[in-house]
RNA sequence: GGCAGGUUGCCCGAGCGGCCAAUGGGAGCGGACUGUAAAUUCGCCGGCAUCGCCUUCGCAGGUUCGAAUCCUGCACCUGCCA
């Protein structure tokens, strides 16, 4: 049942302070172990990075998510520069600065509002569900906040009604001001609505705003040399079409501005969950084992078995914290929700096996009683639960990889959270 | 003692002859949430049940083809005047 493991070469960070390291691989797949190296410290992958949208894990204190083990943290570009500007991060020197973490920081694009404000506007990002019919139609809707061309996007404010201009060059330059240490590439996230005629243009747009990216890139990075090195990740797009995803990788892969490629790269776009680890393969197969690969939006338990078999190493969700907001977690026997009434009167912990604060100190009675009684705590105590649960799992599945048990540990954690 | 107003489903509160098992909130119950317009959102919420049937709008009578809605009496509550 072992999974043989195989020694892998090590690379060295370079001087820029970005690197990435391969510690260990699993012979039957390829998933792997390593260390992403950043100015501000190392990532042991494969790992759950936090999301922190609006510089702030939501309901959590940057030191408690620091203790429970998130190793890094993501925030979004276009709420940050709506509000407080990414000018003022700036000022402050940079995300980590401004909220007060020390480790790693990631910002996405843009790119997923260019969706969740566009065709995606007021609908559920289903990723269960069989696609439904034609894009074209539904993407036309008039009351959405984001309009796409093949320049870039125009958002309106949510906070304003204020109009807003997105482009490749915008995005990068306000990511630069952000100075997260790993950025993402703008692009446009599709949805599983979309046909296969819109998501070829689609895709020929976010290829195009790739090479206008890593050239904005390039010259800011040179006009901003006395800052932290920033590393730029490609995204992946191409929905569920292995030719659309392979082509889309390769063209990534080799893509090079003043001899300047990505530095890694993401894999994006709505996935149906069926097709999710398929896809993965097609695109870890064709970009280069030795680039760190971070898979958008994804962190159901049985989603990160998948993935890293496929070759992805880090994650980011925003689910462990708003479904814990909304009183569901995550325990071993799998998600139930602390707001029912079958919770009121159990006084045990909420997941006997976690390690959290939260189960350490608390019972599932005691949240039940914050939730029906609408306090914050219900929220922050129920976020470092979740959180902690999904960095553990991820960090369980890291460890069992390099101790080349991760046939048996796959197997015994999804037998039991999935009975 | 006089005058006026009120009593609606667990709570608050609309309705003021038929389209009313009865609008809205809240509470309660259950679900969803995957690069965060999310402390959001969607169902159910008198009983039995397949359309449908049965019992409800303080209590008791009455008018009417038909009443939560109109009339009479009773009970309780609330203002103002004594």
């Amino acid at each position: 049942m072992t999974d043989p493991v195989q020694p892998v070469e090590v690379s060295v960070p370079s001087e820029s302070g970005f690197g990435f390291t391969l510690k260990t691989r699993l012979a039957s797949s390829l998933g792997r172990t390593g260390t992403i190296h950043t100015p501000h410290g190392d990532i042991r992958t494969p790992a759950f990075i936090a999301v922190g949208t609006k510089a702030t894990v939501k309901a959590v204190l940057p030191e408690t998510m620091a203790e429970l083990g998130a190793q890094a943290v993501l925030a979004n570009a276009y709420p940050l520069y709506l509000q407080p500007g990414s000018d003022i991060v700036d000022g402050a020197g940079g995300l980590g600065a401004f909220m007060n973490w020390s480790g790693p920081t990631f910002t996405d694009s843009g790119g997923f509002q260019v969706m969740s404000l566009g065709v995606g506007f007021k609908k559920v990002l289903a990723m269960n569900t069989a696609g439904l019919g034609n894009d074209e139609v539904i993407a036309e809707g008039k009351s959405r906040l984001a309009q796409v061309d093949d320049d870039g996007v125009t958002f309106t404010s949510h906070r304003d009604g204020s109009k807003h201009r997105f482009s490749p060059e915008i995005s990068m330059r306000i990511q630069h001001e952000l100075g997260a240490d790993i950025i993402f590439a703008f692009d446009e996230c599709t949805t599983l609505m979309n046909t296969r005629g819109y998501q070829e243009r689609s895709l020929a747009r976010t290829q195009a705003w790739a090479g206008r990216c890593l050239a904005a890139h390039d010259q800011l990075t040179s006009l901003r040399a006395h800052r932290p090195y920033q590393a730029l990740f490609g995204v992946v797009q191409g929905a569920q079409y292995e030719d659309l995803r392979r082509k889309a990788s390769q063209d990534l892969a080799t893509l090079t501005i003043n001899g300047r490629g990505f530095d890694g790269y993401g894999i994006g776009g709505a996935l149906e969950k069926e097709n999710l680890g398929a896809i993965v393969g097609w695109v870890c197969d064709e970009l280069p084992e030795s680039a760190p690969k971070h898979l958008l939006g994804i962190s159901e338990p049985d989603d990160f078995f998948v993935a890293i078999e496929n070759g992805a190493d880090t994650f980011d969700c925003v689910s462990p914290s708003r479904v814990a907001r909304n009183a569901a977690l995550y325990t071993r026997d799998g998600r139930f929700n602390v707001n029912t009434a079958q919770q009121r009167r159990n006084f045990t912990p909420v997941d006997s096996d976690c390690d959290c604060y939260t189960c350490a100190n608390y019972t599932r009675a005691y949240l039940h009683h914050l939730f029906k009684a609408k306090e914050m705590l219900a929220s922050t105590l129920c976020t470092i639960h979740n959180e902690r649960f999904i960095v553990r799992l991820v960090d369980d599945i890291r460890a069992s990889i390099d101790a080349g048990t991760f046939a048996e540990f796959k197997q015994d954690f999804l037998g039991r959270y999935y009975a």
